[in-house]
DNA sequence: CCTACCGATCGGTAGG
DNA sequence: CCTACCGATCGGTAGG
């Protein structure tokens, strides 16, 4: 009995590692608990803002304690960049899927039509189900540092730059009066707004909406 | 000894306020400091937000230690809902100037000219020098309690009623196509979103937005 | 990813 | 309006 050593392990044993117990199985948990936690703080900071949403409402809404999210993000800044860069992501993904889609069905689409797929999925981003990220990077500018601001803003010049060859191409056509910059801002700001007032389920829909915006905005083809 | 009773007190003595020494003298003081108060809030809500701003931030900004903002208002709410309270009212009287300004001029305005001025005028409430009332009634919203938003949606209405028989007359000539509350709602959008792009010194004036909006929205009369 | 914890800050108050 | 203070909460971290 006394002289019963432990086992000695085998030399080519795999060692341990030590610190952080990281799964050897599939990293779609570790993916998904980002996304749990993304999709917990967009809806809270859209709901009450960045500064009053503490990491600890976070942490709970997406099912952890008060210190994992930390484990995800280095801290709560960057949890909200992380936020918006996946708001613009899906915005410029999915217009470019509905300008696709939009092409393949008539195969001549007039810059009418293309503004009217841009705006009506603008608005689908904008106040659909499920659409809490691009109302927060709206919200929550100047709660971001500079360089994140920088970052963020690349997606978005992407995205908006789709907007221009179409207002250039309705300003020519004499549909869009005025500096196509300055209209350009203008309908963003008369879209971006319906954030404050619309109501999904009452009186007017995201179609009514979009053709409210081209009506008002677009003079009759000369 | 034992029978000595505490004296009675006269009972025509003057009882002395206890608690909180009110000045007697001139309340401007009082105004004055209530006002810096209003003023420093409204700056630090509008740069940081209203949670990210503490109340000791407020206090020195205005001149006074930490405790004292709550001399002049019940908590830290209070003090956001004055200063959206201040702005409606600052907004509507500088509105209903600008349109007694304008009709002195010309006697006959026209409804074109009319919203001119109303949108000349909102521009200059929301982008002017020393206009941070307006910008966080705007941006600031949820962080309001459901009695104080009635409370400033009152004044709220009163300001947008001013633009309705305004819109109206121009639906009416043609001018203005759509639905007129939708159409009320995009133009507000598409001024207030100036918040977040409007830079005083570069490009274009508060004269060159109020006409680009115009030009935007409004068809040739028929 | 959890436990246990720290230092800092915050809104607000008593008493003068 | 100041002084001095309190309880609560917060972002973040060490160690496992």
């Amino acid at each position: 009995m006394s002289d019963a050593l432990p086992p000695i392990p085998p030399a080519d044993e795999p060692r341990r590692a030590r610190g952080r117990p990281r799964k050897t199985a599939d990293e779609r948990d570790d993916g998904n608990r980002r996304q749990d936690l993304l999709r917990a703080a967009a809806r809270l900071f859209r709901q009450q803002g960045f500064a009053a949403t503490s990491t600890r409402d976070i942490a709970t809404a997406a099912g952890m304690r008060s210190g994992s999210p930390f484990y995800h993000f280095e801290n709560k800044e960057a949890l909200l960049a992380a936020v918006m860069l996946e708001g613009m992501q899906r915005a410029s993904s999915q217009q470019a899927d509905a300008m696709q889609a939009a092409a393949r069905h008539g195969q001549a689409l007039s810059a009418r039509d293309c503004l009217r797929v841009l705006v009506r999925n603008h608005l689908e981003v904008l106040l659909g189900a499920e659409s809490d990220f691009i109302p927060v990077m709206l919200y929550e500018w100047r709660s971001l540092s500079e360089p994140q601001r920088q970052a963020v803003n690349e997606l978005r010049r992407e995205y908006e730059a789709v907007w221009v060859p179409v207002l250039q191409a309705l300003h020519d056509r004499g549909e869009l009066s005025g500096d196509t910059s300055l209209a350009r801002l203008m309908l963003f700001g008369a879209l971006n707004w319906a954030v404050q007032w619309f109501e999904p389920g009452r009186r007017s829909s995201l179609d009514d909406l979009t053709e409210a915006a081209l009506q008002l905005f677009l003079k009759e083809a000369v």
